[in-house]
DNA sequence: ACTGACAGACCGACCGGTCTGTCTCTTTGT
DNA sequence: ACAAAGAGACAGACCGGTCGGTCTGTCAGT
């Protein structure tokens, strides 16, 4: 793996434990076991580094919470699926996000104080919203849903379970916590098939 | 107001804006226009600063969030006015808390830094969970639930649901935005009376 | 000889915390 | 009654340490 992997790779496990004002250069330069002139061979800024680090989340969440979603017909089943992925394969990846949800981390803490930082992540906020009502939109015409299913009011509730249930796993991080509270949204989402 | 309390209330703004970690006892003294001589007269350190900060939101969430909730019978219009009043009353407060739910702030970045410091914040979480879920089991016993409901998992998801809603609402300070994700959330619960 | 990768000294700014000094108000001795 | 002494409130200089970032130097590959 190059220098410029092993930053990236390592900073994504600080931000995700501390955050990205919290985590600092020293401490990335330690864990990648490099120096200030290797940081900056690479990357330009701190800034600039964020950027890479939320591609490369992005990737990972995609890669993970993505997962076999194209090998199931059901729109509801691939809402279901993704929850299940987005507990077992992402908030269980103690390996690159030791710290939980990075995208809530960094949405936190930037909100006020790097407005356009916080912009970029509430990006992805926006799609996986429009992607769970798009979902829902086709699960009703399929009629997986009854018609008179509020199907934006459904997607507000699952994205916010989610986001909730990050936060939640961030101060309990006891086994039973995460699944409880997923398995709560997944049971919502089952109940309402007629 | 005596210099201890304007500390104490300005740091709450801050705290809410930036979190702990980030706000520096300079930011405070600038907001509260004294030095620190004037601080360390009052508090032993940052550490001793945020309980106090602690208990102040925690005094202003119950005075907020419970306002009222003595005056209605019905178990499950105490939880709906209760998401109201913390729509309404506590996040849209933004003298106190410019920067939205002081507590998932505190939760988000002390949960891996700080974690004496985030085990007291979680109590809260903790004691709201723990009283919806009481207030659905009353809801239940006098009929406005049906026997079959799931009151954990329903808790569950009310509760995920307003820590979503929280963060959701810092990334988005749009007015419809923290209205869709809470309206959602009652709607949800008034579904589930027979 | 030239180039890119990396090490590490160094910079000014800022961090939380300490300490001394000053000013005001209260208590005490006579 | 009144001055001396004490106590608490606050200002701000100062401390060692850390921040993000710059710059020079070293060294291997071409």
């Amino acid at each position: 793996m190059s220098l410029r992997e092993r930053i990236i790779h390592q900073s994504l496990r600080l931000f995700s434990l501390k955050g990205f004002l919290s985590t600092s250069i020293n401490d990335i330069l330690e864990a990648a076991n490099t120096s200030k002139g290797g940081f900056y061979n690479h990357f330009a800024s701190k800034e600039d580094l964020f950027f890479e680090v939320l591609n490369e989340a992005r990737r990972i969440w995609r890669e993970r919470c993505l997962a076999g979603l194209d090998e199931i017909e059901s729109p509801t089943g691939k809402i279901r699926l993704l929850m299940e992925n987005y507990r077992d394969r992402y908030l269980r990846d103690t390996e690159n996000f030791p710290g939980g949800c990075i995208f809530v981390t960094f949405s936190v803490e930037l909100c006020d104080q790097r407005p356009c930082l916080a912009k970029e992540v509430n990006k992805g906020f926006v799609g996986l919203k429009g992607m769970i009502k798009r979902l829902l939109g086709e699960g009703q015409e399929l009629g997986e849903l009854s018609d008179s299913a509020n199907t934006s009011a459904i997607a507000e509730v699952l994205f916010a379970g989610m986001l909730g249930s990050s936060v939640i796993h961030g101060t309990d991080t006891s086994t039973d916590c995460l699944d409880r509270s997923i398995n709560a949204l997944i049971g919502y989402l089952e109940e309402l098939k007629p």
